[in-house]
DNA sequence: GCCAAATTGACAGCATGCTGATTATCAGTA
DNA sequence: TACTGATAATCAGCATGCTGTCAATTTGGC
């Protein structure tokens, strides 16, 4: 285990900055200036209408501080709608807009595209074994990170 | 495959933000203020006195940009040096200072330990796996980001 | 109803990571 | 030798991701 590259935290963070660069890629030919995080947000929030900040950010495990950011570009895209809780006035709901709709509805086919493309070179099987290992390791350590994993109820 | 929390994509992005928590953890008790990053480059250029930025950027899959900031920080805590080569002066030689030495053997068990914990959910067999998977995966991909891993012939 | 504790969001600051451009230098060729 | 293309490093600029702190607000206990 002396050398770097045998080490799973490298091989990790190389699969992951190899993920985004094919994200970018699939992602380019649709003519949308999109990141990965900014997808996720985006997706999210759609499946979830009417939510904070805090609670995005636990479910998809991004720190709020991170978050906050990813949601001004989304919203100075016009992606999202962001507006003060009547009930909570802290929190900010978070909406999609239509703009937001019909982009998610084109880059879907090419983020889903692209994660077949990030693990190219595995047999589907080993593919499938992945990602249940990934979960497995995930799983075991959500609190270690400042932004845990909050499944909602 | 609807749902971000079992993209591939997503589920690689977690262990990575996981892997980095867990080595600052482990880090932290040592005294030292190191980032995986800077390790990765403290430690290649040890094995490799009187490399330069672009070969170093090369061995360890960084960006040629991004190793720059990391050098940068790394000369300034005195645990690198950095010198302009005599035979070709574009280009700046790396070696590693005493301190970076001292600091290098204290931190490596810590590190090494952080690889345990980061797979600590994990079967002895399925970490092996796991790194196996990892291992084919970024290989095969390797020239998809601006990047690339370049072993040393 | 009042106050302490918790919560949401924001900000400053630092460290990756990337794109694209520029400068200095080297190497091969006409 | 003069020129062209390649190469090492740097810079500006943008987007994560984190820590730590702060203000505004809500909530729970009394």
């Amino acid at each position: 285990m002396k050398d770097i590259k045998e080490m799973p935290g490298h091989l990790v963070r190389r699969l992951q900055q190899i993920a985004v660069a094919v994200f970018h890629s699939e992602i380019e030919p649709t003519g949308f200036d999109i990141t990965p995080v900014q997808y996720a947000a985006l997706s999210t929030v759609k499946t979830n209408a009417g939510i904070d900040q805090v609670t995005l950010a636990g479910l998809i495990a991004y720190d709020r501080t991170t978050i906050a950011g990813v949601v001004d570009r989304l919203v100075q895209k016009g992606l999202l709608s962001r507006e003060v809780s009547e009930k909570d006035r802290r929190a900010r709901l978070l909406r999609i807009t239509e703009a937001g709709d019909v982009a998610l509805a084109k880059l879907t086919p090419a983020v889903l595209n692209a994660q077949k493309v990030m693990l190219s070179g595995l047999e589907e099987e080993e593919a499938a074994e992945l990602l249940r290992l990934l979960h497995k390791a995930t799983a075991a350590l959500n609190d270690h990170s400042r932004a845990p994993l909050k499944t909602r109820s």
